[in-house]
DNA sequence: GCGACTTGCTTGACACGGTGAACAAAACGG
DNA sequence: CCGTTTTGTTCACCGTGTCAAGCAAGTCGC
């Protein structure tokens, strides 16, 4: 594999079908050395040829190549604190099978073990090329040690060696939002974007960052610690005892604790509050209204230290973005910089899929990239 | 010139002497291929060969190459609303002249006159290889128009174009703060590390980034727009009307009005200010304070969001750090997300030169790297 | 309907950057 | 003084991509 074949395969993985000339233009390669590049893969069946463009035009119509991404599966898995969430997904990152597994301690060969046996189930539809492992915590593509994960206790564990050893199959480890970007970045809205971030909301708030297209990796695997950010501090505490942090206004936790307080209904679930909201009831307005405004102040600040092409909302409770927009637009073109237009903001709808999906790609970007 | 070469070049202008051996371990290359790569740079005169290392050891004793910094100049300049700023720095960035000159209106013409002016005069000690300028805005190196300039008024100069023109050697603009990173990158306290931001305080806040050995260029040029990151909803007004922005704390304009007025003594400099704060004055006191704890916020933002290995601080009135260094850590360590350890903060002493060094070392790197 | 034109793709000779193996050079240490 | 270690050089060679040329397959204009 030359590092022309990689770019091309890439080339072709991510922006789908496209003529020898186009990539050859995109890649800025000669086109002899496409025809000489694409013939192995074609061979080997991780290319196919298209049988006509279909486009109209003038000179030779086109014969655009594209990658047969059913050539090979990845797994990924994702661990919470209670349970294993694992799919198995082609090379274009479509979701082929799934499987879940709860986590009855959080002893590492326990989940070794988990991980093994989620493995093996969804391996019997045939081989598999790699497995992508992604947790909350500090873990990188390229280090096979877990840092530090606090939710499971964990800090200097070799999984992905583990791993390797129980299942055969070479594994990556990696943070879970930034393997959502990774995602985002080939296959979701991220593409054709150099440069982006990505918001997750849920039990709390994360952010991942493509610059230049590279996932950005920060100093000890932390990057986009954007939960606890100051937003008001006469707000509401979160349970670090910071007040009016980010989280303690927008984490769906959060928003669902502070209305079925205030209205004494603990029974209310956070869809519930958000229902209320959407019928108007005004402490769930209310609610929803400043979790908005964080929201926003949070995509401002960073779009403003960074300045993406692109902000992507997602995450569990991205859909409560519908019930808070008009508080979020406002409060991000409030605390745009003066001299930049407020960043574009795409919202992702969510299944809890994408979390495993994301580690998978992980896998794979790795694994094609790396080796 | 070969990738290999420019490799090998960079590497040693910013490493330091470095052996051959060295060098290729470090560029993951073959020690036959240094032998071949050097040879050209030293037959040109680039490169030098140390006479003996001095470091006893066993084997071998190596040849240290070093740059030939004297080998070709560069010119760099800074525009400001009232001023051209200009210096020539060898090939290791050192400054070997200065000159400055006032710009008597903002009309392009006339600019374009004062810069050839500029570069003529400090072209007379010897031929310069690129010229960079400097200035806010968005400006950006491959990029021969200025994008946006508010305080010249310009709106899509071709800048580059027309002094390139006017002095016929090849010229690069950059955003100021952009460019004294860059500087920081190669010549600075950013050597050896491969991912850190600067922050300047002076007139404003300004923040660049170095991700992955890369300085980043955000949409529309634009990262690093922190000046009115917002601390404090109750705090003073910036001019833009924002209350309790990070600029209406620290800006040093801002502090010195702020005391002054209290105080009702209008003649107060800002380094007044600082003396007094350092003598106690509770006023003064209380003004630098909170200044520093806006910085150590706006510090420990950026690095909640990028993961930097360390912080640059630096500006025209960074000598304010000494002052407020208490109030800045403590903000820093308070505002630093619970999973991490605060980020490193080094102070790097200012001089007005280094806008204009900053250009040189941009046009540099450009014209190094990019051609 | 035919040639002119345009664009896509392939072929084969070739250039060139970098590697590997073998070796020379320059120190140290017993 | 000879092994050991590390640095640096030489030279044959290989593999990757370019260049020039030509073929392929369509549209356009007359």
């Amino acid at each position: 594999m030359t590092d022309a074949m990689r770019a091309v395969f890439v080339e072709l993985l991510v922006h789908g079908p496209l003529s020898r000339a186009e990539v050859a233009r995109r890649l800025d390669l000669s086109p002899s050395a496409l025809t000489k590049v694409a013939k192995p893969l074609l061979d080997a069946g991780y290319l196919r040829e298209q049988s006509s463009d279909g486009q109209k035009g003038i000179g030779r119509p086109s014969q655009p190549l594209q990658v047969d991404a059913s050539r090979s599966s990845f797994i990924g898995i994702k661990l919470t604190a209670e349970e294993l969430f694992a799919v198995r997904v082609d090379l274009a990152a479509t979701v082929h099978d799934r499987f879940s597994l709860p986590l009855p301690d959080h002893d590492v060969d326990t989940i070794v073990e988990q991980i093994a046996q989620a493995v093996r189930r969804l391996s019997e539809a045939g081989d598999v090329a790699g497995v992508g492992i992604s947790l909350a915590g500090t873990a990188t593509p390229g280090d096979p040690v877990v840092g530090n994960s606090p939710f499971l206790g964990w800090s200097h564990v070799a999984l992905a060696k583990l791993v390797e050893d129980a299942v055969g199959v070479p594994t990556v480890l990696n943070n879970d939002v930034r393997a959502l970007t990774a995602a985002q970045q080939w296959f979701g809205a991220g593409v054709g974007h150099s440069s982006f971030a990505l918001v997750t909301v849920g039990a709390g708030i994360g952010c991942g960052l493509v610059v230049e297209d590279r996932v950005v990796t920060g100093r000890s695997g932390g990057t986009g610690l954007i939960g606890h950010l100051a937003i008001d501090d006469r707000g509401p505490l979160c349970e670090l005892g910071h007040r009016g942090c980010a989280r303690a206004f927008a984490a769906s936790s959060a928003i669902r604790r502070s209305i079925a307080t205030t209205l004494d209904r603990p029974e209310l679930t956070f869809d519930d509050c958000l229902e209320l909201a959407r019928q108007g009831q005004p402490v769930a307005r209310r609610v929803l209204d400043d979790a908005g405004r964080a929201l926003g102040r949070v995509i401002a600040t960073v779009a403003n230290v960074i300045g993406p092409d692109l902000v992507i909302l997602s995450g569990e409770a991205v859909h409560m973005y519908d019930v808070c927009a008009d508080a979020l637009q406002a409060a991000l073109t409030r605390h745009t910089h003066w001299t930049s237009t407020p960043v574009r903001v795409t919202v992702k709808p969510f299944t809890f899929d994408e979390w495993a999906r994301g580690a998978a790609v992980s896998a794979l970007q790795h694994l094609l990239l790396h080796s």
